[in-house]
DNA sequence: CCCGCATCTGACAACGTTGTCCAGGCTCTA
DNA sequence: TAGAGCCTGGACAACGTTGTCAGATGCGGG
């Protein structure tokens, strides 16, 4: 058979390609199996002239350590995994590379996944991280259910949710002020003179969505404003029903005179509807957006530090790993109202 | 001693807290261990009876299958790694989640890291990677030397090289077509009657940031254009340095009357300077930006498509892997000039 | 010159899984 | 009813590494 293959499986030996091994090693230095695996784990015990060997061995063979039998020798994989909604969500970059570089501070590598906001995805992903013996997981919960967990947990594997709070099951929590920072938006836009105010937000099933709501809803009662239902748009995501939900509260008869959106993308689209049109609504945001300052008006965002999140979630993390955490527990990180002018506007009489 | 520890080694047992394996669910379902491993990789060859039993021990043991072992057994990892820059960057979030579509589909696990453009710290990456004996490797290079993974493309490590070109070795490489992108978004400069157009760019050292420069070249050769000194800046990359850089060009006696930036980055911080400004000066930007089309004045970008670099290196790395794919080639995406009013302003005289 | 000690080295088992192979029990047919 | 053949289940080795422990070597002192 003529050889086609240009890379793997062109040399005969084992299942890697052709991969060394500590005994191939040990062969051609001429030593034992032992001494290669101190030499490259750097334990003391050699004498200079035989490391030279064995090192000299190392580089004329390429050869690697397997870290999967290590792992099963030893125990601990030094990765972490991180299950999210989506990586290319700007909220979610950030978080992903603080918790790397935590892991990154303890030695560990870190394994990442995107449920797309499914829970069956989501414990699919756990549980093949999971499999993989990661130390520990830090998890962007979809679903709500997660005693599924329970013989993980058991087993020692270090949990932290983060952004939502887990199911069913009792575990370390890092989440925002969700209900507070809505509360205050709210309340920013009600000072400045509202009092028909929109909101437009994810699924209330998703708990950052149900606290900002119940947020909205606190704010309104507070200052004794009746809500009306035609000011709610629910469980609306994609662009195109975001948009026609904010046409919606535009065009009534008695349009809503200023906006509060749930999440950043929900703020994008409704400040692109706003945009074409030439009422001035009043907007903020829950999210931070990348260049909110420069848009006219600027956009008042009630802001969320996603790599405090990330950080934070990590260093528990590490802590339970270290032994140093004892028990779990629910950390609640503050949000920040950004006034850019979006959220200043006067109600359009 | 009193049990202070909360999660791991509070039970005796083995070194993953106290994993149950294969072995304890066959002593528990009272059959062999082989049996049991039918049963958890769906393998014929056991009647009803027995599954059921086994399926049994499972759930009440909270066995899950130790992949590590698996692998080493099997020699295939199913996961594969994915070295960038930065995740946190808006452009490289959409490009990891490209990847990891693919990567899902093919059933494969995504393990990434940040090489923060160090050089050093990608080869510590990559070789860890390599270590844990990811199935491929998809990598944004930061140093421009990789022959350290000749070894493992010889021993059939699957490696595709994104957005820029590998150093010193035969590899497949996806990039987007960063000189003719650039060289265009000058011409339209000029064809809008620019000739004082400055560069503000990342290190040459970047393959990327080159053939941007590159490209600012040719287009300002081709109109017989010479360029000046005062109109370049390069290697600049943190928010501090490109804002002086820009200032600078616009503080001289015969400014310039457009700028081209040379990344996403760059290209934030200069809007945010020339908003400072009265003078209208025209603005090209290299990468596209969320929101762009809502500034005053909109900004013209040239744009690549960061998921389908991601997505046409993850199904190359993966048709390696299948052995459809024969010989390293280069790959180079075409860019799309948008416009949107910043790169069609007149010069002002 | 021999013993004791320190230092260096290697043989061996174990980690948890899967592939190979064989044994035992069953069914079916002659 | 005996023999052939099939189906199920289990014993065993192997994957590449590390921990344990004992053997080999060399050196100095009695």
């Amino acid at each position: 058979m003529p050889d086609t293959t240009r890379r793997a499986d062109r040399l005969p030996g084992n299942r890697y390609g052709n991969r060394p091994t500590m005994k191939d090693v040990a062969a051609r230095a001429g030593v034992g199996l032992k001494t290669v695996s101190r030499v490259v784990n750097g334990e003391p015990g050699v004498t200079p002239e035989t490391e030279r060997r064995v090192q000299e061995a190392i580089d004329a063979l390429g050869f690697r350590r397997n870290d999967s039998a290590r792992v099963l020798r030893k125990g601990r994989t030094a990765s972490i995994g991180l299950v999210l909604e989506d990586l290319a969500d700007p909220f979610y970059g950030p978080l992903s590379r603080a918790v790397e570089e935590v892991a990154r501070a303890h030695g560990a590598l870190l394994i990442n996944g995107s449920s797309a906001e499914d829970p069956d995805r989501e414990q699919e992903l756990v549980l093949a991280l999971c499999a993989r013996r990661v130390d520990g997981l830090v998890v962007i919960p979809a679903g709500d259910d997660h005693r599924y967990l329970e013989p993980e947990l058991k087993a020692g594997v270090a949990t932290v949710f983060v952004d939502r709070p887990a199911g069913q099951i009792d575990a370390d929590v890092v989440v925002s002020d969700n209900f507070g920072g809505a509360r205050d938006g709210v309340a920013h836009l009600i000072a400045h003179g509202h009092r028909r105010i929109g909101f437009i937000g994810d699924m209330p099933r998703i708990h950052t969505a149900a606290e900002r709501l119940r947020g909205y809803r606190a704010a309104m009662e507070d200052a004794g404003i009746p809500v009306e239902d035609s000011w709610m748009s629910l469980g609306v995501t994609d662009p195109e029903r975001v948009r026609r939900a904010a046409e919606e509260m535009l065009a009534d008869p008695r349009p809503v005179t200023a906006v509060f959106t749930g999440n950043n993308r929900v703020t994008v689209t409704v400040i692109r509807v706003l945009a074409e049109h030439t009422a001035r609504v009043a907007l903020v945001g829950f999210d931070d957006i990348e260049l909110a300052d420069l848009l006219q008006p600027g956009v008042t965002v009630v802001a969320q530090d996603a790599a405090a999140l990330g950080r934070t979630a990590a260093e528990r993390l590490f802590r339970q790993l270290d032994g140093t955490l004892l028990a779990p527990d629910r950390i609640e990180l503050p949000t920040r109202l950004v006034t850019r002018g979006s959220g200043e506007l006067p109600p359009a009489v």
